[in-house]
DNA sequence: CGGACAAGCTGA
DNA sequence: CAGCTTGTCCGG
């Protein structure tokens, strides 16, 4: 008797039962279709329940009595995906059951879509072009912007590379390039990312899935292309790996567990020893970590940038001067095209400054915005308090500076003296409005233009984020995307009160290469990723899991808290962190672990 | 997770 | 002691 195991698809049960394979599926071949990361049902309980075979051919346990598979429904993740599923729930503390629903195809499958009718290589398809110039650690831009020279990134077998070049479009070269090599998984931040990179490989001949749509064509073999779940496709033979946008938020899952396409395409590409290359305008230190850093020639780079503009609103009453520094009215009607002003309405979190100086009140290290609360300054994080005074200068007068975004968009009309639009999340026709103001939201609607403004970048800066640095740079760098590069007259303007901030002046700089130094000498102080691990534990479990945790003796991990019903571990390294949170035993009560957390 | 069953509480 | 709530265990 054939006897499989089977890992039942309920997330808090998280286990797996053993059954027994009907002796029809032996008569009819469904029992050769049985493979590990097949899906079946099964009986459970007097439930039917979906489930993933596990293992095929396993030691029937004694003295249980097995019921047999109840279907056979149909392909799921390959044995490699499903290990590395396995490798995600200890890499970010969750339930494999979690990750395999990512990973398993959305709809029914019985066989792979379609046949490659190039062969495995990819080199056969002249319309990729040929290799480009030669082996070095830069990628050159052709005149016309595009990038040369990229297969040198796919040359290393096992590499991990990070290539930083400027904001504009450089994916399609480098998917290219990639395609070159054989079946490569191509992830990028957004479907309409995915679309047009699929669309320019089809072009020269490239089999392509496209996203899980896809699921079953990319099981034949084919070079896989979409966001961030694109890394759980099945790939039968990987050659390469690449993202694009490698800084992007959208590349995290914000459901926990919150795996990151990053690692789990590093990881994915180190097992079969596929070069992986990431691409940025703004390598997090994660990829800068994980990869040997590859640049483009540094006046192409600087080129690529479009001009900041840093206007300094710290010698500005705090009161009278409302949204606007004083030179913005002159900036805005002398820009040509197209104006997009940003305003950042997420942050609620008001800042104070000093009626005196104009300096924001902010913790010690600068790094966090102080609030009222008790008759005292604390930090909006809770990481430091004093009594209410500027650092600066001494005066015990500060103010809110309340940012009027209801009344944002009829004072720039004022200011401007012209109808402005304004642009929502949500979808609806863009106004034919020259000037459009909106959040962040802006940037991703809008195709293009001249400039683009940041009407509170404070807040961007001070945003009580672990990666408030470098997300404020990529808003930079987004914003940058529209305009073009200071070649094609791009041009950001900056209201801020930090203009020595490091994320102003690698804008200012066109070197993103500032923000990655501070950024990087902060962390290692601080011990905080990927210097470090951390991870939070929260909800009613909480209490009994940390005690649990606590009874492990010889770890590396320090626990701090409760704080908000939450507990904050952290640890040199993932490894015993990580080891630590997998061999403890989880309470029965609801509990959320947050590895790597954007805020603690 | 969800069902089964046991132990504990309440009101007549 | 029926009827209901709450807790613990287990499924292959």
């Amino acid at each position: 008797m054939t006897v499989v195991r089977v890992l039942a698809d309920v997330v808090r049960l998280d286990k797996t039962f053993d059954y027994a394979v009907p002796d029809a599926w032996h008569a009819d071949g469904r029992a050769e279709r049985l493979q590990i990361g097949t899906i079946v049902r099964i009986v459970l309980g007097g439930r039917r329940l979906r489930g993933w075979v596990t293992e095929v051919g396993v030691e029937p346990p004694p003295g249980v009595e097995l019921q047999p598979l109840a279907k056979l429904t149909g392909m799921g993740p390959p044995t490699d995906v499903m290990s590395l599923a396995g490798w995600a729930a200890w890499r970010w503390a969750g339930s494999t059951v979690h990750l395999l629903r990512a990973a398993s195809p959305p709809r029914v499958v019985t066989r792979p879509t379609g046949t490659r009718t190039v062969a495995a290589g990819g080199g056969g398809s002249s319309q990729l072009g040929g290799p480009a110039g030669g082996r070095s650690r830069q990628v050159a831009v052709a005149g016309d912007g595009s990038l040369k020279g990229c297969d040198g990134l796919f040359d290393r077998p096992g590499s991990v590379t990070v290539l930083r070049c400027p904001p504009g479009d450089s994916g399609a070269p480098i998917a290219q390039a990639a395609a070159r090599r054989g079946d490569s998984l191509i992830v990028v931040p957004t479907p309409a990312d995915a679309r047009r990179i699929a669309a320019d490989l089809r072009s020269r001949g490239v089999r392509v899935a496209l996203g899980f749509d896809d699921w079953a064509v990319a099981a034949a073999g084919a070079t896989v292309v979409g966001t961030r779940t694109a890394v759980w496709l099945p790939m039968p033979r990987l050659a390469a790996v690449v993202l694009l946008d490698e800084h992007s938020e959208s590349l995290r899952s914000e459901q926990a567990p919150t795996w990151h396409a990053r690692e789990v395409a590093l990881e994915r590409a180190r097992r079969v020893g596929a070069p992986a290359v990431l691409v940025s305008p703004v390598p997090t230190l994660e990829a800068l970590e994980a990869g040997e850093l590859w640049t483009v020639d540094r006046s192409a780079e600087r080129d690529g940038w479009p001009v900041v503009e840093v206007l300094d609103r710290r010698r500005e009453d705090p009161v009278r001067g409302g949204l606007f520094a004083e030179g913005l009215r002159d900036r805005l009607l002398a820009a040509g095209g197209r104006v997009a002003v940003v305003l950042n309405r997420k942050g609620r979190g008001r800042l104070l400054v000093c009626k005196a100086c104009g300096e924001l009140a902010r913790t010690s290290d600068g790094r966090v915005a102080m609030r009222l609360a008790d008759e005292e300054l604390v930090a909006a994080d809770g990481s430091e308090r004093r009594p209410v005074v500027c650092a600066e200068c001494g005066s015990t007068v500060l103010r809110n500076l309340r940012i009027g975004v209801t009344r944002a968009r009829e004072e720039l009309d004022a200011l401007v003296g012209e109808p402005v639009g304004e642009v929502t999340s949500e979808a609806g026709a863009l106004g034919p409005e020259r000037v459009v103001i909106g959040t962040e939201a802006v940037l991703w609607r809008l195709p293009s233009a001249t400039a683009v403004v940041f009407l509170d970048f404070d807040q961007e800066l001070l945003a009580p984020r672990q990666r408030a640095s470098e997300q404020a740079l990529a808003l930079l760098a987004r914003g940058a995307r529209l305009t073009g590069g200071r070649r094609d007259g791009g041009r950001l303007v900056v209201q801020t009160r930090q203009p020595d901030h490091p994320v102003v002046q690698a804008g200012v700089r066109a070197d993103p290469s500032i923000v990655s130094a501070v950024e990087r000498d902060s962390r290692i102080d601080l011990g905080l990723p990927p210097y470090g691990a951390q991870a939070k534990v929260s909800g009613p479990g909480a209490g009994a899991f940390i005690d649990g945790l606590r009874g492990a003796t010889g770890t590396a991990v320090t626990i701090r808290g409760p704080r908000d019903g939450g507990f904050l571990l952290r640890a040199p390294s993932h490894k015993p962190l990580l080891d630590l949170l997998a061999r403890t035993p989880r309470p029965a009560e609801r509990l959320r672990v947050e590895v790597d957390p954007l805020r603690v």
